[in-house]
DNA sequence: GATGAATGAGTTTTCATTCAT
DNA sequence: TATGAATGAAAACTCATTCAT
């Protein structure tokens, strides 16, 4: 297969930068992991720059797919929030490297040129259903960062520290207690 | 002053991480933005590594004496709430630096040791506060973790965003917009 | 034809030299150029080295071809040495890639190894009968290395400025004009 | 002296390129010739094609240097003429590395980009005396590069062959002869 | 014969750190 | 204290050559 050492070699970044960090990362670590000689990498990127979008340019599709699958046309808004949330978390839980290599690609400004317009654009099938749910009055008439923030920002963090040990997400309940809380922070509430 | 150069050392780095990012980052350009030679940062930091962390120290205690400084003893729970909350938003308005700084710190897992507690303990008094809350039946009996992403996290997101300039925070009405949400996430609601 | 591929890979050398200079001339550009896998020049030739010998012993050869072929029994000095000249300049106006080639590999001492006794013998025949003329009277009874270099130095050079495009070689008055010149430099004149 | 290791890297890649040609030189072999480490070379220049240009602007200089001290303003224009051709040789007898580089870094097309205009202006002295003497009648009316090639060509010609032991210009009846030879290309002359 | 992916030694360059002044 | 020239190990990247297909 073509694309076997390519791909190794994109693991390997994944896995080291979990690891060690953007920081030490170098080709020749990277293609120690992968299993090939540190020329190889430069077959099939320009150089680390190359290799490093390119990774990101994989992971984000990856994410957008699952999250994607998770939606039901004609389901209830909120079910399909519900789903949508679950399938990022469920990634990301999946796949903890993604995670931290999005993290640390998305705030490391300037490192690699691409990067300016942030990553936010991964929960974009999510924010278009928000869309329609303010045009129902089902959500609340919210700037659009402020949305962006409550499910974005939130989701990061609970992923985070559930990668960090601090809480466990494979149990249904905190999922679905924090999915909840979400859910109140930008739906219409009668106190 | 004694501390003058070295607080000029500091300030180059917090500088330059927002300016390039952390991985462009080098002694040399950290000595020409403060004045001083590359020999001189060496007396008064063991090295890189323990500069950037001296640095996150002082811009965590920085931080948490602004939050604190909102806090007002007998004070109703929500208007603490938003007071500190608000606190946090104009501290970073006010010193993107700073923001800049602490979100690849906490995201560059490794790079340097101390970093592995991330930074949660940054909004430390919030989270005391939210104790009480519960105990009060006030706030929702959630998993702290989940608090602290419903806070922490959209609070990062959204400050991100207002410097990317996505949203303006300088507008009273986006931060009420804002603080009520996250209001309406963690409390008890009717609906 | 079997010769097919290794006179393309001759070729390509030629004209990426002239292009690009010896120090960026690299194996996988000659066979790119030359439209053939990099690994099929080792079936040619034994390596780097060998084939830009093969290549310098093919130009040479080519060159020497073209002046002999304007030397004619019976005519007098003057006018063949006038023809010689002329096959000369002619042959590097229709090659200038020869001329680039030769002109790099004579001036990178050690460059490989053959190269040592410079490219001297390529203007062999004219000194033949330059010895011939002093016999005569007619050459003065330079050193023959005052010789080589009224010849060799200014016809190199003129070729040089005419592929520089800072004289037209193509007009036949000019060309006259130099040869003339050299005529007068080695042949016994009255003032 | 501060301009010392700089001047001992100049010296250095003088002394290789005469050794061992451009191609095979390596800023490793510079530094360790130099007595300096290899990263020093990066303190006086920004990288390997900067030392090279550097080092052209040096010779060059002192070449020019060399055959304008030979003018002599009111002398005849042949004493004048015979002297600045000989300063010229007399400089590279006594600095052959300095030949050897200008003639490499001439020859080798687009290896460092200001190379374009040749190094023709090397003899700028002479020529603008040469102008003088066509007005006299007394230099031929001779295309500018003929005059070039005729004078430029044959003295390049002439001192790579008395490096490569071809000839020896250290005895003066040997310049004298080829300074005539040159003269006689040039004038007018009555048969 | 022909290919071109793979190699890895070698190259240029960077940069944290040291140390003589 | 303060300097900044110097270091040299380590980084990114190149490229002649090999070899399984």
């Amino acid at each position: 297969m073509i694309r076997n050492k390519r791909n190794a070699i994109l693991k390997s970044v994944l896995k080291l930068v979990n690891r060690q960090g953007f920081y030490h990362l170098n080709m020749k670590s990277i293609a120690q992991e992968a299993g090939v000689a540190a020329g190889t990498i430069y077959l099939y990127f320009k150089g680390k720059e190359d290799l490093i979008n390119a990774l990101y340019a994989m992971t984000a599709e990856e994410f957008n797919q699952a999250i994607l699958e998770a939606y039901e046309e004609g389901r209830p808004l909120q079910a399909n929030f519900f789903a949508m949330l679950d399938a990022a978390v469920m990634f990301y839980l999946k796949n903890p490297d993604h995670f931290s290599f999005v993290e640390q690609y998305t705030y490391a400004p300037f490192l690699f040129k691409e990067n300016q317009d942030m990553n936010f654009s991964l929960l974009l099938p999510i924010y278009k259903m928000m869309a329609q749910g303010k045009a129902l009055r089902l959500i609340k008439p919210l700037d659009e960062s402020v949305l962006l923030a409550l499910i974005h920002g939130s989701l990061n963090t609970i992923i985070k520290l559930h990668l960090a040990r601090k809480t466990n997400l494979r149990k249904e309940s905190t999922r679905k207690e924090f999915y909840n809380a979400v859910w109140d922070a930008v739906t219409v509430t009668k106190k």
